[in-house]
Order: C-alpha cells, then sequence, then structure tokens
RNA sequence: GGGGAGGUUCCCGAGUGGCCAAAGGGGCCAGACUGUAAAUCUGUUGGCUUACGCCUUCGAAGGUUCGAAUCCUUCUCUCCCCA
C-alpha cells in the first residue's frame, strides 16, 4: 500500500474512498493534487475542522500538492449535509472578511512554500457564473431523482430545503471540475458528510471530460460520550485565540474522556503512530499525562510553541504538577486602588469570565464552588481587599477547574 | 392561491386569564467520589437587590382586562393537506 494511504489509515483518516486501488495507484505515481473545502461561515475554523487540516498536512509531507478551497462563493449559500436546519444567509462582506482569516488558520498546517500548495477562493469562477450557462453545461447532467436519494437531502425533505440550498451539490461538483481542469486536482478529501458531494464531482468530471478522479473522506470523529467534537456549551472551540483563549483551548484537550486519547493524539498531532497507541493504551495517572502531552502538542501546532508552554504552565500552577507559572491563565487587571476600599466577592466574580453575573457568582457560592486564594468563600458578602493579594495577583477558583488571575496594578 | 396546525426560558417539551420566572426531561454549572477522566448520587439553573421587592422573558406590534404565555386584531416565520 502506499504509504501516504497507509499512514492515514493508520491514524483514522480513512472512512471510505471511491475506489481503493484507483487511489492506490495515483499515489504511487506520483504528487498528486488533492483539495479539501472550508465554508467561511464564521470567522475562525473550529476544532471540527482540524481533521482535513491534518489530513492535508500528512499528504504534503508525502509530496502531494494540496489546495485549500476557501467556498467564498458557496458559503453564500449554505450546504444542507448534516444540517437539520436551514443556514443563515451571510453578507458578500462577511463571507470575505471570514475567508481572510481562515487563510491564516490553514498556513499553520500547509506550508504554502512547498509543493506548490495553493489556497484559491471558489468565488473566483462561482461569482461570475451565467445561469443560462451553468444550467446548460452543468445543471443538465444532474438527476434529481437521484439527488433526492442522498440521505442529507432526505433528511431535509421533512423539514425544508431551499432551492439554493439543493443546488449546493452542483457547486461543489463544479468546483471539483475547475480544479481538475486548472490546476489537475485528481482527489478530493472531506469528511464523511461530504461523501455525496464528491461522488456528484465525480461523476460530473467522468462525464464532462471523461476523466477519472478520487474521492476519499474522513470519519465523522465522535468522542467516546457520544457528544460532538469540539463543542462545549459556550459554543465550538475555536482556532482563533480571540474567541477561545489559548488556557481554554489547552484545557478542553486536556479534559478529553480516557478512551479518546489514543484516537485524539493520532488525529490531531503528528506524533508517530505507535507512539499515539502507547499513550492512550496507559492508564490511571499515565493516560492522564497523556492527556497533557495531547493538549499540549494540538496546543503547540495552532498557537505556537511560546502559547502552549503558557497554557501547560498556567494548567500546572492551577493543579498542583510541576514547572508551574500562572502567566498563560485568564487574567484581569485591577487598580490597586479600587482594592483599598474593597471589592464585594460577588462583584468580583462577576468581573471575570469565571460568572456572567452576579446571580451566578451568588448560586456558585451558595454551592460551595468559589474561592479567593485557597480560602473558600462561604459569605457572598465577603469583601476582598489588599490583603487577599499575594504575590501582586489574587487567585479566583470557580469550581476545581476554572480559574481566573486578578493582577494588581 | 385555499384549508389546517404551530412558534414557550440553552435544547426538547408542558402550560390555554391571576397559585407562572413558567411542570418535566436533557444539557450546563457546582458539591461528594476521583486521576483536571468516566459512571453514580446531591444541589442549582433570567437579571438587579442584604432583603421586602423590582425589572426583562413565552415569534412581532397593537388591543381587551384590575391582571395576559394564556382572550382579540394585524403582521411574520415554520410545518401539513389541497390546487
Amino acid at each position: 500500500m502506499n504509504p501516504a494511504l497507509k499512514v492515514l489509515k493508520e491514524r483514522g483518516f480513512f472512512q471510505q474512498c471511491t475506489d481503493e486501488s484507483i487511489l492506490n495507484g495515483m499515489l504511487e505515481k506520483g504528487e498528486v493534487r488533492f483539495y479539501a473545502g472550508f465554508d467561511p461561515t464564521g470567522p475562525s475554523l473550529h476544532c471540527g475542522h482540524l481533521v482535513p487540516l491534518f489530513a492535508m498536512a500528512h499528504l504534503q509531507k508525502f509530496g502531494h500538492k494540496p489546495i485549500a478551497l476557501v467556498g467564498g462563493g458557496t458559503a453564500r449559500i449554505g450546504d444542507p449535509s448534516g444540517k437539520t436546519e436551514m443556514r443563515k444567509m451571510l453578507t458578500v462582506e462577511q463571507v470575505k472578511e471570514n475567508a481572510e482569516s481562515l487563510k491564516k488558520q490553514i498556513a499553520r498546517f500547509i506550508r504554502f512554500d512547498e509543493n506548490e500548495a495553493l489556497l484559491l477562493d471558489n468565488a473566483e469562477w462561482l461569482a461570475s457564473l451565467n445561469y443560462i450557462d451553468f444550467l446548460r453545461e452543468i445543471g443538465r447532467h444532474f438527476s434529481v431523482n437521484k439527488m433526492l436519494t442522498f440521505e442529507s437531502y432526505k433528511k431535509r425533505l421533512e423539514t425544508g430545503l431551499s432551492f439554493i440550498e439543493f443546488n449546493y451539490q452542483l457547486l461543489q461538483s463544479y468546483d471539483f471540475l475547475i480544479l481538475r481542469r486548472r490546476y489537475g486536482c485528481t482527489l478530493q478529501i472531506g469528511g464523511d458528510d461530504q461523501w455525496g458531494n464528491i461522488v456528484a464531482g465525480m461523476d460530473l468530471i467522468r462525464r464532462l471530460d471523461s476523466a477519472e478522479v478520487c474521492g476519499l473522506t474522513f470519519p465523522l470523529v465522535t468522542r467516546s460520550d457520544g457528544k460532538k467534537m469540539g463543542k462545549t456549551e459556550k459554543g465550538a472551540i475555536f482556532l482563533d485565540a480571540a474567541m477561545t483563549p489559548v488556557y481554554d483551548f489547552f484545557q478542553y484537550w486536556r479534559n478529553v474522556a480516557d478512551a479518546d486519547v489514543g484516537k485524539f493524539l493520532k488525529l490531531y498531532t503528528f506524533l508517530p503512530t505507535a507512539e499515539c497507541d502507547a499513550l492512550g493504551a496507559r492508564t490511571d495517572a499515565g493516560i492522564n499525562e497523556a492527556k497533557e502531552i495531547l493538549a499540549y502538542e494540538l496546543t503547540k501546532i495552532i498557537h505556537g510553541e511560546e502559547e502552549a508552554d503558557k497554557a501547560r504552565n498556567a494548567a500546572r500552577a492551577v493543579f498542583g504538577g510541576s514547572g508551574g507559572s500562572r502567566e498563560g491563565m485568564p487574567s484581569l487587571e485591577i487598580p490597586a486602588a479600587e482594592l483599598e476600599n474593597g471589592i464585594n466577592v460577588l462583584d468580583l466574580f462577576a468581573k471575570t469570565s469565571l460568572c456572567a453575573s452576579k446571580g451566578e457568582a451568588r448560586r456558585l457560592i451558595a454551592g460551595g464552588g468559589a474561592s479567593v486564594g485557597e480560602t473558600k468563600v462561604t459569605d457572598e458578602k465577603m469583601t476582598v481587599t489588599a490583603d487577599d493579594v499575594t504575590d501582586g495577583e489574587i487567585i479566583l477558583k470557580a469550581g476545581k477547574k476554572r480559574f481566573f488571575r486578578i493582577i494588581v496594578v
């Protein structure tokens, strides 16, 4: 088997492909131009996008030529695949802005200075399409009957599917067609929810250009507890530090379930497969340590080594490990003068990201989950003063895991 | 175009004039147990207030009423049936 394909399989990136022997042969034969799409529906990529990013990085390491396609054109429509509700329409400006920030994040995974890696925006060819021409040339090759048999559309038929969303498959197929014609792209990779769209693109290319191309999908990553990957109640875990602080990002991965550690190490780090398996097979204190490795390695890739160190040190400081430093902990500066008069605990907690309101702070205290420094807060009328300051800062705790650093200036 | 059913707090879902900040479940947060895990049990879960209480919330805007999530009018969105 081709080594690149082997790595993808070993690491859990392989769900299904259109024809394995053809794909294998293609990869063996030489550098393959491949693409994966990213929808700029938000200003930042989130954890759900990590799998295709890592897959692209792996393939590039084997010399294959990646195209990261930002869906500046398609994002204006919305893909119904896997969605149960209609997507919000975005304005052209929003999409453009989003596309810009996605590019920077993708660049952390793909080296655009090597292997002729490309970053394209499908608005380039979609925006100027002529409706009539498109129907004549592309639309006639699609059978509505066939499209309706796709699982993703079936589901949407129950709740409602607008015509423009229904057209998504045509546009994505057209993307593939254009990329093959212009850049010789012969492989599309994506999440398994994209299977239908990928196959449709393949069919279109076979019909119009009589050319053979391949598709490969990744499994939908699930957590062992059945919850959605990369989602918390506060929303998705984003790659942008402004949206998900590095410390929170680190902590998310630090807290994954035991059963997921090995799988996630293979998917979300570049550590050798054997090492990932070994780490994931650990138990007790060992698995706990493996989680730190997972969190650290991934944070390093997304936010850089310096930030990853900070986050790890902050976590260690908080949870009592060695080599701790509080620098990476979420923090807030408060003038010393304010402390002179004393600040009510409720007000102080409500100011931080620990509590959204004073009511929430009150509940936290009532539940016995709030601490100032090492002292548990038992009275909501308590006042925090300069006496509580240690080394120029006050550490607030909400529960065992959430910490906040007040820096006195 | 005609007819019907609906839009409730983070989600699902009760509520059909005052006892409703709104049942129940899920989730979230916290406590116990632990390994910053899982499972389990317990508590909590709109905002402000020391408190009495006040304010905002039941698709939107008006109206009836001492009082509306609940009644009326208009608008809007979703689903279903017919054309």
